[in-house]
DNA sequence: CCAAAAGTGTTGACAATACACCCATGC
DNA sequence: GCATGGGTGTATTGTCAACACTTTTGG
């Protein structure tokens, strides 16, 4: 990351994504989210949101397309993209006026990591607090909070999944995201009745039963009506 | 307002402010927002938002609030204020690089208007359309469906009334928004379990039959668990 | 045959809706 | 006394939460 002087009198915009995926650690998942070590100045050392600084002409999401590129991701693994707010405190970067506008973006699984990049644990965020360069620990729970309430009366689970899946790792999903457990038989239900899912073709097949293999009615962002 | 000129290579920020209130015109209730005459190019003699262009070292909301002092609402006046979203299409402004910051900011009553600004209504927006500049008519329809979806699972009409008020004037505030009617019963029964407000002193006296008075619980955003 | 995950129904409590009349006041 | 909005209850329906066992496969 070059170096940036932000001469007295302008003012930048930067562009922060909170990248987020479930690591499937043997029998649990976990939200975890990119982060990037900072090789300079303010903050060296710590960790911080992929994100660049706006240029002339550029549009937010392509500002949004070249921090994901710079993080090494891959745009077409990317199912769901949206602004969560923008941060404009003015003592937030120390270097001068940065603004920050800033996204989530969920994808279904985490890429290996680049060089000076990892993914993090983004749920219980105690320990980032402290950790987190610049305002990018409130950002960051900023995302979660959004998410989990998106799953409630949405179907933006589907961008944390891949084309197809069991009822079990959507649950698993919805389970990681909010932090506590849900019931198997009633899930089930409320899922199929709001007609989030259409059952696919094959069976997963794993060291016991094989599951019914599920895919999204729709791969973009759909309000439900009711409540989940 | 001053022309601005937007050096190529640089960027402004604007903050525009949508500001809501509801109409009492005898017998209905209308939510109308603030708009201002444009003296100047572009879109001159078209209606916008108050809107400023940030300083440098300046607060995302000391910049709403200079929005709102210049266009002659009394700061006090304010009972809620959330930022919606930024708006950075490349072309948005034609005099250059223009992002737009934009805030929803509720009160009581549509004060009296100033020289040049109006209250338009905000509801059935395919006038507007065409004669709000930039892409002020954008961010007014996300600004009403913002807070047509907090109605359902906050407190955030205590912004639209004032310090007192009658459950039908909390009735109209919903219907007036969401569009449609309420069953009377129904909506107090509801307002009440979830205690939203408490009884306050005093009756409103009109040509009928005094009407007891509530005060809201909270006068600064809460999330109710369930939906209303 | 054992371990492990998949899959499946019922019941009771509560919440949401639909619906109509009497009450208190000003004029 | 009448017009106007204020205020109230019930019956029905639908929705949500709690709860345990059988099935299917791999090893």
């Amino acid at each position: 990351m070059s170096p940036l002087a932000v001469p007295d009198g302008s003012l930048a915009v930067a562009v922060d994504v909170v990248l987020l995926a479930l690591q499937l650690t043997g029998d649990t998942a976990e939200p975890v989210f990119l982060a990037q070590r900072r090789r300079n100045q303010p903050f060296a050392g710590m960790w911080s949101l992929p994100g660049v600084i706006m240029r002339d002409r550029e549009d937010l999401e392509s500002a949004v397309h070249r921090a994901l590129a710079r993080s090494g991701t891959a745009l077409e693994r990317i199912r769901h993209m949206e602004q969560l707010g923008t941060f404009g405190a003015p003592q937030r970067d120390p270097r001068g006026r940065v603004m920050s506008v800033s996204y989530l973006a969920l994808l279904p699984q985490p890429a290996k990591a680049e060089a000076d990049t990892e993914w993090l644990p983004a749920t219980p965020p105690p320990a980032h607090a402290t950790t987190l360069a610049f305002d990018h620990a409130e950002i960051l729970s900023t995302a979660v909070e959004r998410l989990r309430g998106k799953l409630s009366y949405s179907n933006v689970a589907f961008g944390l999944l891949g084309e197809s899946f069991t009822l079990s790792e959507l649950q698993a999903v919805y389970e990681a995201v909010l932090g506590r457990e849900l019931d198997k038989r009633n899930f089930r239900k409320k899922v199929l009745a709001r007609d989030l899912v259409a059952e696919s073709d094959g069976m997963r097949r794993g060291a016991h039963r094989p599951a019914r293999l599920y895919r999204f009615r729709h791969t973009e962002l759909v309000l439900l009506d009711d409540i989940l």
